[in-house]
DNA sequence: TTGTGTTTTATTGCCTCC
DNA sequence: GGAGGCAATAAAACACAA
C-alpha cells in the first residue's frame, strides 16, 4: 500500500474509532480500498451490488491503465481533486447508477450519525476516504436527510396518534361521568322540587289564614278607598258596559290591593302570560272572574321574579315559576 | 424467469442565503 | 449571481413471490 493509501486509510480508521458502538472498526474501509479484492464482492448477499464504489475505482484504473495493484486509487482522488476529467466522465455515465457498497454506505452512516450536515470540507474528505465523487457524497447525504426527515414525520405522527387516542379516551371518560352527574342533579332538584312544593303550600294556608282575619276587619282607609272606586265605577259603567268597565279598573288597579287569598293555589299555575290572563273561565261568575283576577297578583308570587334574570329557557317548558330554574341549570350543564 | 413493488442514486427546478 | 438545500421525480438496482 503507497503513502497516500496509507494516509486515507488511517484517517478512516480514526473517523471510525470516535464512532459511538463501533465494533469492528480496526481496519473499516480496508476493502473498500483494494480493488479486486475478494472480500469486497463476498461482503454483500448480492454479487451485483456488493462493492460498486470498488469497481468503479477497477474500472477507473483500466481507463488509466492501471497496472492491477490497489496502489493507484487513492492517487486518483487526487486527480479528481484537481478536476480529472476522465474520471469527472466516467462517473457521469448516463443512464447508469452505480450503487454504493454496503461499507462505503455503513461509513457514511456513520458519518450521518456525526452530524446530518456536509460542509464542503468534510465533502471533499468523505469523498477521498470513500473513493467517489464529492457530488455522490453531496447527494447521499441528501438523499439520507431526506430519509430521515421522513422517518421523523412518522414517528411524530405516531406519536400524536398514540397522544390524541390518550385524549380521546379521557374525553370519552369524562363525557359518561358528565352524563351520570346530569342525571344525579335532575333526581336532587326533582327532590329540591318537591320540598319546595311543600313548604309554600304550608306557608300559604298560614297567609291565607292571616289575609282572611284582615278583610273581615276592614280599616276605614280600605273603605273609604273602597267607596271611592264604585263611585268611580257607576260614571263609567253609563257610559260602557258594566262588565267590561270593571274589568279595566281592575286591571289599572295595583296588584298588592288584591290580596285575597281566595286562590292562592294560582301559585303553581303557569307563569305564562298568555295562560294567565286568558284562561277558560266559561263557567266562572263574574265575582268568581274578580276574584281570580285579583289572586294573579298576591306579593309572594314575586320571589319567581328571582329566577327571570336566567336567559332564555325552553319555550315550551310549562314552569311554574320553579322549574324556570330548573331548565336553566340544565343549560348551563349542556354543552 | 418474470412481473411487481421497494429502495437507492441521481436530476431538476425552485428557494434562500451570503 | 453562485452555492447549497430541499421537494418532487425519474430511473436503475434490488428483493421477492409466483
Amino acid at each position: 500500500m503507497n503513502m497516500g493509501g496509507s494516509r486515507v486509510l488511517g484517517g478512516v480508521t480514526v473517523l471510525l474509532q470516535n464512532q459511538k458502538g463501533l465494533s469492528s472498526a480496526s481496519q473499516p474501509l480496508d476493502p473498500l480500498f483494494l480493488s479486486g479484492s475478494s472480500k469486497n464482492s463476498s461482503s454483500s448477499s448480492s454479487s451485483s451490488s456488493s462493492f460498486l464504489g470498488s469497481r468503479s475505482m477497477m474500472s477507473f484504473q483500466n481507463v488509466h491503465g492501471g497496472n492491477g495493484s490497489n496502489t493507484s486509487l487513492f492517487q486518483s482522488f487526487d486527480h479528481d481533486e484537481n478536476g480529472d476529467d476522465e474520471f469527472d466522465e466516467y462517473f457521469h455515465q448516463p443512464g447508469k447508477k452505480r450503487r454504493l457498497s454496503v461499507d462505503q454506505v455503513q461509513f457514511l452512516e456513520k458519518s450521518f450519525e456525526l452530524e446530518n450536515k456536509l460542509e464542503p470540507e468534510r465533502k471533499i474528505q468523505l469523498a477521498k476516504d470513500l473513493g467517489l465523487q464529492p457530488r455522490q457524497v453531496a447527494i447521499w447525504f441528501q438523499n439520507r436527510r431526506a430519509r430521515w426527515k421522513t422517518k421523523q414525520l412518522e414517528k411524530d405522527y405516531e406519536a400524536l396518534l398514540a397522544n390524541y387516542n390518550s385524549l380521546k379516551a379521557d374525553y370519552e371518560s369524562l363525557f359518561k361521568e358528565n352524563d351520570k352527574m346530569k342525571v344525579e342533579i335532575l333526581a336532587l332538584k326533582d327532590k329540591l322540587l318537591l320540598r319546595e312544593k311543600e313548604g309554600v303550600n304550608l306557608e300559604l294556608s298560614e297567609t291565607n289564614k292571616l289575609l282572611e282575619q284582615t278583610q273581615k276587619m276592614p280599616s276605614e282607609e280600605e273603605l273609604a278607598l273602597k267607596d271611592e272606586v264604585s263611585k268611580v265605577s257607576a260614571m263609567v259603567c253609563k257610559q260602557e258596559d258594566i262588565s267590561s268597565a270593571k274589568s279595566d279598573i281592575l286591571d289599572a288597579d295595583s296588584p298588592s290591593r288584591y290580596t285575597d287569598g281566595a286562590h292562592s293555589s294560582v301559585l303553581m299555575e303557569p307563569a305564562d302570560s298568555s295562560y294567565v290572563f286568558e284562561p277558560d273561565q266559561s263557567d266562572l261568575s263574574q265575582d268568581e272572574e274578580d276574584n281570580l283576577n285579583k289572586s294573579l297578583f298576591p306579593s309572594y308570587i314575586f320571589p319567581k321574579l328571582e329566577y327571570e334574570d336566567y336567559s332564555d329557557p325552553p319555550a315550551s317548558s310549562c314552569n311554574f315559576g320553579f322549574p324556570a330554574v330548573e331548565d336553566n341549570a340544565f343549560w348551563s350543564w349542556s354543552y
